[in-house]
DNA sequence: GTAGAGCGATGAAGATCCTGATCGTCGAAG
DNA sequence: CTTCGACGATCAGGATCTTCATCGCTCTAC
């Protein structure tokens, strides 16, 4: 797997190399924008990484250079924390990701994967769908209805784990494991209590409810019939 | 690495020989007191896992059981929360570590690590030491005069950081990561923040001051001169 | 049908951690 | 020596998550 990286911050730029390098990739790394753009369209890349800021040309100029000569290549941004509306903009552009400074390697690591096992042909699902509830992996976005629903991490792993698993009873262990990478059930009600917070914003209000209880085994995530 | 569990909760007993010997120890289960001590004195283990709360014997009477044939042997102690004050007590009797249910898988594997790391004879070190500064590897433990300090996870984390390299001036960036595990320097002071936090319970009201500012390079935990 | 136990739902409080703003201080330049 | 800018300290506010206590419902046993 061949990854172009464009930032201009030596520090940064150096850092994503090396561990993008031990996790066994093959990156490039470009300096400034007019670099980029020359190395992304004729490189056979599977992958770029974009810091939104740029000396030269900017992050959504190389963006859409990009883009005409090759729709298809995954294109993650790279954005700061006072420039987060701008991701809004990259996402229309058509940048396949994005990621927030600053960020857990880990973070990134599990991004590139996804975008990466998506691949350019095999288009595997990346927006999970039940009733009116839309859960978009690559955005890390929620939609009910068409609205956007805000949720915090916690949220965001457990409703991911039930729509993977839509119509599976989940007893609460295997929550707890998932979720919080707790094995034992002893005194604790977090499950029910994040499971109520989830139902809150996810099921509040609307119809029909997808987040059922199964008294004795655990909750479901599902279509009524 | 032999590990033996006694545990009578079959759930748990289950879940924790599994875990482990993914982890690649070679793992017996006992099922309540009786069979533990009788294992645990006659079977040549490099560490046991005790619960508290046994049928037949309790965790104590076992444990001093154990003591009585071998001294050395590690015990880690599985206590659930509202035994929480009994920690002591097992401290006491000898325990070298505990841990308090529900956890996380990777809490306990850690744990393991370096309770056998120690080893029975080898005897690295298990607590750090400058000045009145106390901080007990095993115990998670921080005394500063004699007196019992808590600290929180992360605080922890950071002092650990700071007394396994003293006399070391750490820049941000480095206790980021390490802490963190945060790569990007933007615009973030969650360190200064911690580091404040972490002074004032470890620092306020003690002399000397043992973490000290390195204007423009970052922090330096060690006695003065 | 009724009582009781167990299970889940709910609300509130508390702990921890992060963000953002402001204030103070150190050091260099003039 | 004074001024200014950069860096760090500090504080308040808020978000998130966990714990705890209580309430209500369901199911079962009698």
């Amino acid at each position: 797997m061949k990854i172009l990286i464009v930032e201009d911050e030596p520090k940064t730029g150096a850092y994503l190399r090396q561990g993008l390098t031990e996790a066994g990739y093959v990156v490039d790394l470009a300096r400034d924008g007019f670099d980029g753009l020359h190395l992304a369209v004729g490189g056979d890349y599977d992958l770029v990484i974009l810091d939104v800021m740029l000396p030269g040309l900017d992050g959504w100029q190389l963006l859409s250079g990009i883009r005409r000569k090759d729709p298809d290549l995954p294109v993650l941004f790279l954005t700061a924390r006072d420039q987060v509306d701008d991701r809004v903009k990259g996402l229309e552009l058509g940048a396949d990701d994005y990621l927030i400074k600053p960020f857990a390697f880990a973070e990134l690591l599990a991004r590139l994967r996804t975008l990466l096992r998506r691949g350019r042909a095999t288009n595997e699902p990346t927006v999970l769908r039940v009733a009116d509830l839309e859960l978009d992996l690559l955005r890390r976005r929620v939609l009910r209805g068409g609205r956007r629903i805000e949720l915090t991490a916690k949220e965001y792993a457990l409703l991911e784990l039930f729509m993977r698993r839509r119509g599976e009873v989940l007893p609460r262990s295997l929550i707890a494991s998932s979720v919080w990478d707790m094995n034992f059930d002893s005194d604790t009600n977090v499950v029910d209590v994040a499971v109520r917070r989830l139902r809150l914003k996810v099921d509040e209000g609307f119809e029909p409810r997808l987040i059922q209880t199964v008294r004795g085994m655990g909750y479901v995530l599902d279509e009524p019939e």
